[in-house]
DNA sequence: AGCTAATCGAGACGGTACGTCGGGTCTTAAT
DNA sequence: ATTAAGACCCGACGTACCGTCTCGATTAGCT
């Protein structure tokens, strides 16, 4: 989100629409330029408003960005198909489908590297968008646990650790899958996918994990 | 490895010194300044060579941030630690350990970023980068089948998208852990990592996969 | 003169400081470096100015270079000492005391030459720089007149073309004289120009002019 | 004229015939370039010759520009008219026309530009171009002595400064009328000219000159 | 005929300046 | 206080030319 207006009410108030506009023109610049060919004079220009207004609200490139990317992910849902095998399934199609759009491929990859040098903007990457997929994984797994198809954890901070694995799993093989391999994310794959996950979940039993 | 001299021989051959002395550069400014801060006349300064000199080699930013990023995953090497599992771990931990390095952090999510507009650049990141790594997987699989730990392949397509999806899984998830999550790729965590991996991988049985 | 603002009066307006400050940095710029060592660079920073900044106003060395001499022929004035003859002697060392001045020595000729190749650039030299002195001739020949030691022109045209004529002769013998044969344009030499040019000039009497 | 091979014999002697080429490669490059846009690496290119090859014989674009221009004032040549009027008006006529070439426009006056931070290149100048022309005025004069038409000079010092006076005067008439008052020095501006310049010298008298 | 040494073409090299572009900041007048 | 407009300083861009250098290949004159 935006800086919000400082301290009160004096003065003229900011355009909420010129917000909405903001963001708009930025994935549309995402779109026909990519990331580094982005520039925010051409975003202030495409949503018909001053630079100074969006530096009032935002601080660079990449806090524009995180927002705007953000606001994709917000459409991601976690399907009730009937069993965690489907669920998976579908939200991890949701989740390819999203990073097969340009205005996703260009710049989430991009603040990502920029946030290797910006804990600030880690932060906000965490808070806007990661956060906002884990928290599927915790739905998914609260979900299969009800239904049976999980036993329920005994032991908390291992369950966290898992939580962390197969979120890095299933993003890290997406992204890569999509970005790096340049291969589509399609219906076969991630049933691949969802298999090689569930198999290699199932096993796991004690603090220091299965089988010998 | 950057543009060759042009067919003959006439005229004052090109420096490879200047080539080794850039890539260096290169990655001490990758370190010092990150991806973003990063700029060509001072990747020139610091290796004692004229701007000239390095754009004959190099088309661009991207280019020479893959050749130098690259040249660190040369280093990767498959131990043979006695059981495919352990094997995995160590090539595991040597990925991570490469993407560890403020060098690898600060340009290998950059480039893959520009390369989703840039078709010749993924080329070439597939080329210098991912083709190295992905050797070590058959490499692995082709040990592990000597030794009888896995069977060997019926059908060569099958055996080929397994590979790609082990080897999307694997590093996906190492990236992610590293650079997203920004959490150590530590030993439990690969072990945990390698357990699911094998768990999911050997319930893998007939042509459409796995378990009922 | 710079390029004016375009049209209107949004924005902030152009700083009328930096115009000045320009203009002197050029003349030093010429006076210590000389024209073809002179760069657009050095100016703006001697100025005090982004390079942007003089690029905003002038397009090129040497459309700034004719701006910045254009000024020190400011203080041209045709003084008034009694008779024609002392009057062009006195106009003629000022001329020759500004053409001594290193910031036009080095700069003036400069643009002429490139002028030659330039119709623009030839026609803000006369605008700028020539037709300041040939206003001088004018008033000259009006004073003389009124004087009585010239007659009134019966023919219009054909004093127009007198006018030129002696223009070029006096401002093409400075010109000569202090940057061709490198020698001193003193009071000596001004009188013996002057005495040819006005003995010159005394005889002129038809419509085809001169002596039997 | 080019440096001449050092010292003495030993080894491969220079080729004359790269002289003329790079000379002939200069001119054609000035008449389609200018001189601000001639470069050395063009020129040597049109000569058919290694850049090696033009900076073994001149030491800058400078000298080689003296150099090409000069050789098109070998073409001056005194013509006998019968009276001092007409040949010089032959003579100015055929200085005009130099003036006029394309290749002399732009070149001269830029050397000459260069020539005033320069005294290597101004004494270049004055050799290789300046004398071929000041000759012709001591012909010139020494011819109409020998008609009656001038009367012998008493004091040669005084008659060295009239000279002076009449080149600086002719010449410069000539090239201000070419290159900055842009018209053309055709017959009727050159006999307008000469009357004036003839009536002017013809009331030289005394050593400070004549009437009141 | 074989040496010898300076020449030749080609083109890479370290520099310097170019003119443009984008990032952020600022100063206007208007809302 | 905010807005649109646009000038401002700064720094990097990628290119062009400079004048030098390093190559291998000629090529004359002297032995």
């Amino acid at each position: 989100m935006p800086n919000r207006s400082p301290a009160g009410r004096a003065g003229r108030p900011r355009s909420a629409a010129a917000d909405a506009a903001i963001l708009a023109a930025t994935r549309e610049a995402l779109v026909e330029l990519g990331w580094s060919k982005l520039t925010l004079g051409d975003v202030a220009t495409r949503a018909g408003v001053a630079k100074t207004t969006l530096y009032r609200r935002w601080a660079g490139k990449n806090e524009l960005v995180v927002d705007a990317v953000a606001e994709l992910f917000d459409e991601l849902r976690l399907p009730d198909r009937g069993c965690l095998a489907a669920d998976i399934e579908g939200v991890v199609l949701q989740f390819a489908a999203i990073l097969d759009r340009p205005e996703a491929r260009s710049g989430l990859m991009a603040v990502v590297a920029e946030s290797t040098r910006d804990p600030a903007l880690r932060e906000r990457i965490r808070c806007s968008i990661v956060a906002r997929q884990k928290r599927l994984v915790l739905e998914g797994r609260a979900r299969a646990q009800a239904r049976g198809e999980l036993p329920p954890e005994p032991d908390p901070e291992q369950a966290a650790r898992a939580v962390d694995l197969i979120f890095d799993v299933v993003a890290g093989a997406v992204v890569h899958r999509t970005l790096v391999s340049a291969e589509p994310a399609d219906e076969e794959w991630v049933r691949g996918l969802t298999r090689v996950l569930l198999q290699g979940l199932a096993s796991r039993t004690g603090p220091d994990g299965g089988p010998a």
